[in-house]
RNA sequence: GGGCUUGUAGCUCAGUUGGUUAGAGCGUCUGCUCGACACGCAGAAGGUCAGCCGUUCGAUUCGGCUCAAGCCCACCA
């Protein structure tokens, strides 16, 4: 690099974007391996297509994964850092047909998924611009979408192998269904949310034609109703259990039963039971063999059962069949209720139970294997295992994998015409559309028909998803660096997708390969405001990464990540971000002071005489070093943070840059040069550090200061800094005492309203510090003319 | 109702394997232009470590309870 002297002012958006041309020119952050470095891979959570709703959330997670990346590349790993675009299914879909405001039975399935491909390809195009900009050190050469042929060939052979295990199988049932996405959904699809209902109090009948009051939230399910049930300890209905009652207003009748869960003091302690209304009925439903009454469509509407309100939407026909209650005398009274509703988290509707055939992955049944597997990966932070073993023990059903959708991976499966039997694609032809294809064997194995019905459903998101683990490797070419690949190292991701990407993941990778996905599991908390509030542009507290990135820098927004701990959630304030300014520029003026110094100065002679002061940022140094090193290595980014901030604030720039002026001003050659041989090998070490952290500006000055001299071609594939070995034996365990002193001599000048640099005629210090060995030393550094111990 | 997390300076957070005066940054205040840095430097003020009870020679730290906040799960008849 050409030797001109730096600018006065860091120029941090030139430096930023020089620094980063330099990465991407030079292919720093590629993989290779020569198969004997330690791997260090990261199964990078694959962001969704729609980049415009990234904010300084998003910058911590990544940033703080990124941390853990920069840092082990330069302890030596081969770090494979791929990146993966989640381009597939429902999310996707919501966002297009939103951005474009589609109604997608006016358009056709093909020209709605060339939408979603293009949005894909804009949206990979925003965020590769974005980590650039922010320093994530991605090999850009390994990315996947989750649509790609290699994607889909992944996910299609991890069905196939999952059905040959018999862990995949279809069957009929109620379903948890989006009404709205006319999907089934999963349980972990599910969110809660708060909802002010009313709970309606009606009458049905008895066989002696006595009222029967039942209370219920839903009465536009009356025409499912299938059973009533009360409590066997309940006096009130102990005698009618086995007899039967007439619905309202459909008029059938529906048996009596008993439960211990009817709770006695809730409604009237009659409960009834609908096919199919709730997780309570779809239980009983099963365990007691009732009737089956299905009655809303796919679309959320009454089906034929309804009677006159068939083909109303629910909340409609609710209000309806209600009029019609009351109208009729058959309402006894209404009452409000707050209470959840499992709401689709996509889209924010009530989940139903739709009665119809689909996939299923056996999750249900296994749950102590899901709770084993969990327990052999190291969890960082540790307790977050908790949220992991809850969300498996809460599991009811077992994992819907088919989506009533057409953009996604296609099923790998045809239905035999004339026995009905699923014929699953060979291995070899993957990736395979049914729809466009057929079996490749040419006739049914089972009935030797070869006439075939294509699957038309597409896989749950997160079915693809959770091949990750697997489908990284398959992005490199050497066969050994693959086999060695899997399982990755470190899986960083947000709490929130724990129950979905990291457990589907585990499920996968043990029914695959009876493998872990991965070894390290690296949770990140949430990125709030100012008030502590989640960031939402409905709130209004929303600023784009972009302009966080652009306003701020690259180095100061990192430096800002890292004030969470793992797992916990971080406020963004404006203020807040100056510290990292303000290293990132004390850094820079650090160099500059070096520079300065250096430039008549070879480091090729001697290494001079090393004295107390050089000893002591030596001896600090190695502590540094060392602390910094071990929190590194417990992912405890905001602990190394601290402690090279102490050292390279308080220690190197506070004091030991100010000791040392009078030397380098002075004319003893052999003290200057101790002087500069110590403080270009202690503030290596100091970028070298920070280097995870603030990877711009350190990189500017390596690059300036220190790349001919350390011989590599980026600080960031330098290696970490061992502790510096020191050639004086020198007991300077007194020279805290010194250090004291000053700091005693600088509180007397500031109480005086005094300049640092005024030079004070005498003074008698407080400290006891050995004048004899530092007298010298304090009078240049404090500039006092006299100095001496009060007596 | 259950689980987890959090409660420390005005604000955002460290910390304490139980031990003299509890730390940092931001903010505030007082000063200071020494050849790295005013995007700076030196200093100061500011805390019943949420509350109560226990264990202990000693508790901010350990245990129990209470209160408050956040997240998740359950409740949804």
């Amino acid at each position: 690099m050409e030797k001109k002297e730096p600018a006065k002012q860091y120029d941090r958006l030139a430096i930023e974007k020089k620094i980063q041309e330099f990465w991407e020119k030079e292919k720093i952050f590629e993989f290779s391996w020569d198969g004997q470095k330690p791997l260090f891979s990261v199964d990078t959570p694959p962001p969704y297509v729609s980049a415009d709703h990234l904010h300084a959330g998003h910058i911590m997670s990544y940033a703080q994964a990124e941390f853990i990346v920069r840092y082990k590349r330069m302890r030596g790993f081969a770090v494979f850092y791929p990146m993966g675009f989640d381009d597939n299914g429902l999310p996707t879909e919501r966002f297009v047909e939103k951005k474009y405001k589609i109604d997608k039975s006016r358009i056709s399935p093909s020209e709605f998924v060339k939408i979603c491909l293009k949005e894909t390809a804009l949206g990979s195009q925003t965020y590769k611009k974005l980590w650039n900009n922010l320093g994530i050190s991605v090999d850009w050469s390994k990315t996947y979408s989750t649509i790609s042929p290699l994607a889909i060939k992944i996910s299609q052979w991890s069905l196939i192998d999952l059905y040959k295990k018999g862990a995949l199988y279809r069957k009929e049932a109620p379903v948890l269904w989006c009404p709205l996405c006319r999907t089934a959904i999963a349980q972990a699809d599910l969110e809660d949310q708060e909802e002010k209902s009313r709970i309606n109090y009606l009458n049905f009948k008895s066989e002696e034609g006595k009222n029967l009051t039942v209370a219920t939230t839903r009465p536009e399910l009356l025409s499912s109703c299938v059973a009533l049930y009360a409590n066997p300890r309940d006096k009130r209905y102990q005698k009618l259990i086995g007899a039967k009652a007439r619905v309202p207003l459909f008029d059938y009748e529906v048996p009596i039963r008993q439960s211990e869960k009817v709770e006695m003091t809730f409604g009237t302690g009659l409960m009834m039971v609908c096919t199919w209304g709730d997780k309570e009925d779809l239980e009983k439903w099963q365990t007691d063999k009732l009737e089956t009454r299905s009655l809303i469509e796919e679309d959320g509407r009454l089906g034929e059962r309804g009677g006159k309100w068939a083909g109303l939407k629910l909340n409609k026909a609710r209000e309806a069949i209600i009029a019609e209650l009351r109208e009729k005398k058959l309402l006894i009274k209404q009452e409000p209720l707050e209470h959840s509703l499992n709401v689709h988290e996509r889209c924010g509707t009530p989940a139903e139970f739709v009665l119809s055939q689909q996939w299923f992955i056996k999750i249900a049944d296994q749950k102590k294997i899901w709770l084993e597997q969990g327990r052999k990966i190291n969890w960082y932070p540790e307790y977050k295992i908790k949220e992991y073993e809850m969300w498996v023990n809460s599991i009811k059903w077992d994992w819907c994998i088919s989506r009533q959708r057409y953009y996604g991976v296609p099923f790998p499966v045809w239905y035999c015409a004339k026995c009905g039997k699923p014929i699953f694609a060979e291995v070899q032809d993957l990736p395979v559309n049914p729809q466009e294809s057929r079996p490749s064997a040419g006739k049914c194995p089972y009935c030797e028909s070869a006439e075939f019905i294509p699957e038309k459903d597409v896989l749950d998101t997160w079915a693809t998803s959770s091949c990750t683990p697997f489908l990284l490797k398959e992005m490199v070419s050497e066969k050994d660096a693959r086999a060695a690949l899997y399982p990755p190292t470190l899986r960083p991701n947000a709490f929130e997708i724990i129950r979905t990407w990291d457990f589907y993941s585990i499920v996968k990778s043990y029914y695959n390969f009876r493998e872990l996905p991965f070894r390290d599991l690296m949770i990140s908390g949430h990125g709030l405001d100012e008030q502590g509030r989640k960031i939402a542009k409905r709130l209004g507290n929303y600023i784009s990464s972009d302009k966080l990135v652009e306003d701020y820098g690259a180095d100061t927004i990192r430096y800002w990540a890292t004030g969470a701990m793992l797992g916990q959630s971080l406020r963004f304030n404006p203020l807040e971000v100056k510290k990292g300014k303000r290293t990132t520029i004390k850094l820079w003026n650090v160099a500059r002071f070096l520079k300065m110094n250096l430039q008549d100065f070879s480091l090729d002679s001697e290494e001079g005489k090393l004295e107390a002061p050089d000893i002591w940022i030596i001896q600090e140094l190695n502590q540094t070093i060392k602390k910094v090193t071990r929190a590194f290595d417990a992912y405890t980014y905001a602990k190394a943070r601290d402690e090279m901030d102490d050292f390279f604030w308080s220690k190197l720039a506070d004091y030991y840059l100010e000791f040392v002026k009078y030397r380098l001003a002075g004319k003893d050659e052999t003290s200057r040069r101790a002087v500069l041989f110590t403080l270009t090998r202690v503030f290596l070490a100091v970028i070298k550090i920070y280097a995870p952290i603030l990877p711009f500006v350190t990189e500017e000055i390596y690059q300036t200061l220190f790349c001919s001299r350390d011989g590599q071609k980026s600080l960031h594939l330098s290696r970490w800094p061992e502790p510096l070995p020191i050639a004086s034996s020198e007991d300077i365990s007194d020279f805290k005492k010194a250090i004291e002193a000053v700091a005693e001599i600088r509180k007397h000048k500031s109480e005086k309203d005094l300049s640092l640099a005024f030079e004070l005629e005498n003074y008698e210090l407080k400290t006891e510090v050995n004048l004899e060995k530092y007298g010298d030393f304090l009078r240049k550094v404090a500039r006092v003319k006299n100095l001496s111990r009060e007596k």
